[in-house]
DNA sequence: CGAGCGATTGATCGCCATCAAAGTGGGTGG
DNA sequence: CCACCCACTTTGATGGCGATCAATCGCTCG
């Protein structure tokens, strides 16, 4: 969800190692650490893979691990007794994924697409923290991050209307995927309108009437399902906060 | 807003040292501290005061103190361009105000009742935050703990029903006031139904109509405005879930 | 080509917002 | 001490946005 904080500069890292090729590492966790406390980390890491749908770990569930998203798409999920589905956010590549001092998670973690993840049991992640104040840090960062953004949608479902919703959401994606304010930008839809909707506080229907409405007032572009343009994101940017 | 991590041990500290007086010390983040760095934190801090309805700072000013909370009740909140306001959340006393890594306050702040705050330097704070891990360690456990509280109130903002909300949030202050659960509970409600309206993502009329039902149908009593009790929490706490 | 699932579009409903008016209580000044 | 005021709250009547119900479309895959 958050677009990461990156370190300036590419620490020493021998050309072998495996982490030296993940395409992600600066981004996330990884990037505070070098050398030999890389290497640490990586001998207790283990690289899962998981297909589209998923489930990482279940609400309920015993933490017991932390994860650094490498590839695809994952959705932060909670289900009411009676069926009722929020999602608390999106995780993508680069993403940090076990902020938490709690015992049992809060929320349901699933693949949407395929994904991969290095996953790293939590007591000798603790440690490493401990040990390594610059971890602890890029962790306190990352976490008023997500705070950020998660007060960001505190605001989003309590008072925003459905087109300012689903406006800010293609914002959102689009920011993760900004190269320069372009005119018009291309931008990846991963989740489905299902998804998107409990994601924005909506039903499916009603996402897909604001799409169709922002197609016809010529702000978006669809090629296919899961890529969109926005074609005027100064114009839309106004819309999205009302 | 969170239930805040308390120390076991009660660290060495001079009597007449002011902070040694402070009620909320062992709750909020001077609690990672003692001695020496408590002076030191202590010398760079100042305590304001704050009449109810001030503003503490507003949504775009620079970020340049955080602060921590010894009395009264404080809101976050944030304006729409139009009007509409939505409180992110509630600051109690011990609550620590300042997790952020921007440059700007996301959010305003204001007073809901007469406020006291020990105001320190953000540059004097990031400091001795980079020297003692302890208290970066503290920091990041606060951040984990909102950030939870926020993914909360998404849950409720994006799926739950008026009612559920209502009950949602007088249990949320229940917990705060929490001496065991007890058969009825009395809890204090200081902010006003405008305030509590715009924190549940509802109208006034609508929060006080919840009010009335629960009312009507024995949940709850109100001896006057601020203070509620909750006669039969398991049955509202189910209620709160749908 | 047909089955099946997700997405779209249309018709109607219901919860909560909005509009309106009356009630309550705390504070101030006479 | 009381009368008045004003802000907040409560209650009632109506309306609208988004949910729900329903039908069709369109794509993917067998």
């Amino acid at each position: 969800m958050a677009p990461v904080v990156s370190t300036d500069t590419e620490p020493n890292l021998e050309p072998e190692h495996p982490c030296s090729e993940c395409g992600v590492r600066l981004l996330s966790i990884c990037g505070a650490l070098a050398g030999d406390e890389l290497r640490d980390l990586r001998q207790s890491g283990t690289t899962i893979r998981h297909k589209a749908g998923a489930t990482i770990f279940f609400e309920g569930e015993p933490v017991d691990a932390v994860f650094t998203t490498t590839a695809g798409t994952l959705r932060l999920s909670k289900l009411l007794p009676d069926g009722r589905r929020q999602i608390a956010g999106f995780i993508f590549p680069g993403d940090f994924l076990g902020i938490t001092m709690e015992d049992e998670h809060a929320f349901t973690v699933e693949a949407i697409t395929d994904a991969e993840l290095c996953r790293f049991p939590r007591y000798h992640f603790d440690t490493l923290a401990e040990q390594h104040p610059q971890l602890e840090r890029r962790l306190y960062a990352l976490a008023a991050h997500e705070l950020a953004a998660a007060r960001q949608q505190v605001v989003l479902l309590g008072r925003k209307t459905a087109a300012e919703r689903v406006i800010s959401f293609l914002l959102m994606l689009g920011r993760r995927c900004a190269q320069e304010d372009r005119m018009a930008q291309e931008i990846a839809v991963p989740m489905s309108r299902n998804d998107i909707a409990d994601y924005l506080g909506l039903r499916i229907e009603t996402v897909s009437r604001e799409f169709s409405a922002l197609k016809s007032a010529g702000l978006i572009q669809q090629t296919n399902k899961h890529t969109v343009w926005l074609l005027q994101p100064g114009r839309l940017a106004k819309l999205a906060e009302g």
